[in-house]
DNA sequence: ATAATATACATAGTCTGTCTATGCAATTTC
DNA sequence: GAAATTGCATAGACAGACTATGTATATTAT
């Protein structure tokens, strides 16, 4: 199949650089977070629009943390499974600011040529 | 360098599968435009902020051109110099359409995940 | 005059982020 | 007890933007 979409609903090339935003940014925000959670509370803000794959976020995740973006700690729950928190680090958090500002001249720029800011 | 830039001032990411969207919509309101014309108007709208590569522009019209989207054809100028004028076609034009809403779709979810539509 | 820049198109090869698909394992719900 | 959910992991495929390079003519600057 030839589509505009993919099994997301939305064409995978748009997340391209953005992921990596939105996990920087709930992280800061949560203080301390996990990927399935993070995958499930992307969907929700988004009302659906935008569904993770666990192949996207993982390694996305551990890219962050192997370029000291992120520090992850493992944690067991009292029904005993394990999970992998993340925190943000202050480079990381410099990095997210800066990719915040990219992604508001980007979309302003786009806004510019579309002629519809 | 492991910058968050390249050459372009911007992550190359962000422009996957938008540029399409700028190409068909500029096309789509000059109704003919030719590929060097085109890089030059988007950095032109941009105010500098885009600078699309020719490596970038010449494959992406020849996609297009290939599956449908636009129509080609060899005009010689005045100059002696050869161009290659595109206009949009029926199926351009929805497809534009399509991706124009899913560039909205997208930045309004994205909008919704950083609380700060 | 001639060197540099701008116009105009082309393409082979590289890079990299997202997806598909699959695997494991425990817990909860039907 | 079967199915769905939670939770993490990774190999491989795919595709679009980039780098780099090539061609050729025209214009501008020195």
């Amino acid at each position: 199949m030839d589509s505009l979409f993919n099994s997301t609903g939305y064409k995978a090339d748009l997340l391209r650089g953005n992921t990596e935003l939105l996990l920087l940014y709930l992280i800061s925000e949560f203080k301390e977070a996990y990927g399935y959670r993070l995958i499930k509370e992307i969907e929700g803000r988004s009302r659906g629009y935008f569904r993770f794959k666990e192949g996207t976020v993982y390694p996305a995740l551990h890219k962050l943390e192997n370029t000291g973006l992120l520090k992850g700690e493992w944690k067991r729950i009292e029904s005993g499974q394990e999970r992998r928190y993340y925190s943000i680090t202050k480079k990381g958090d410099e990095v997210l600011k800066k990719k915040l500002a990219m992604w508001q001249d980007f979309s302003a720029a786009l806004g510019l040529v579309l002629g519809s800011a």
